[in-house]
DNA sequence: GTCCGCATGTAACTTGTTACATGATTTA
DNA sequence: TAAATCATGTAACAAGTTACATGCGGAC
């Protein structure tokens, strides 16, 4: 299981409330490990068990108060030993690529619409990623450090989306191709 | 959820019991949605009841018997009825970014050799699916149909690995140079 | 005689999703 | 005054993982 890891992860680089990891895991984390907040005030509450985290209230004005995470030892080293550690690649689940697969079983201007929809989600993220991109990371070649490692992840987002934008645009000709046949 | 339509999909192409389809899952319909034979027995009882699927018993001559699935009618309806739903952009759960992303809290070398295995399961994954497309789709300008669809989502997994190699790739000289300093 | 392939399943557990619940403050 | 943001959670359910269980036949 990697949300713990993904937790720690964010929690090293600035601690904060789960409610502020949750907003963390719709951008920068969220990019490449996706969760919700149920999912994280449960897994908090997990770590706290573990002592991989310590948790103190904060109270605010004009606002409720929160509770603000950070990683201890014990997290650190639970980091360290599961980054050392084989894991497998990623098992793929790709709806878009099972709806095409069956496409003879449906109606063909359907699954070109749902295509062309996603071919432009995933533009508009590679958007998002080079903007933050051109935005974070002006000078690439000058970093080190933690920077360099948040500039790498991000690379692999640009890539990826490049690469399903690219495969829908192939999809979209084949299938439209084959339509006017 | 998918797997359903996954099975429907890959029954419609061709009529199994759940032992042929969780190798099926192994390989070609595995390369785009990953399962495994507890799931697939499983969903395949719930479909049996859903009336997607109707299985029939099959005995065999030096063999244990199987049950046989064909798609019935519902199912294929099912199937169409999903085919033109619009469907999310996949969660995004990748293990190697978040260990990328935590760099910095590990032993660094062995990061880099993580990195590195993971480049070589992908680039031997790329070339089993190159393998592929050279001996099944020999001719891609001339696939209609079926055939096409199976070429294009084969052609998706081809992009994906590519694009993984070649962000490994990037990692690997980026983490090798931030060492030497 | 031991391991591999065929064939089907149960049980326990961990993760992930969806819906619901509460309540204060700020913004439109 | 209605909606959005901040902030934390419970409960029920769906899906995925891991371990265990059984038994035949053929290959080595």
């Amino acid at each position: 299981m990697a949300l713990e890891h993904a937790i720690l992860v964010s929690l090293d680089e600035r601690s904060g409330s789960g409610y502020e990891l949750a907003r963390r895991f719709e951008k920068s984390i969220g990019f490449f490990w996706a969760a919700t907040h149920q999912q994280i005030y449960r897994t908090l509450k997990r770590m706290v068990e573990l002592g991989w985290v310590t948790g103190h209230e904060v109270a605010q004005d004009g606002r409720p108060d929160k509770k603000v995470y950070e990683v201890a030892d014990a997290g650190r080293a639970e980091l360290a030993r599961w980054l050392a550690s084989p894991g497998e690649p990623e098992t793929i689940r790709h709806d878009l690529s099972v709806k095409v697969r069956g496409a003879s079983l449906g109606d063909p201007a359907a699954l070109v619409d749902e295509v062309a929809r996603h071919r432009d989600l995933h533009a508009e993220r590679l958007d998002v990623y080079l903007a933050v991109e051109k935005k974070d990371f002006p000078d690439p070649s000058a970093l080190s450090g933690r920077r360099l490692h948040q500039h790498l992840v991000l690379r692999g987002g640009i890539r990826a989306e490049r690469a399903l934008v690219e495969w829908c645009d192939e999809v979209l000709v084949a299938l439209r191709e084959d339509d006017r046949r």
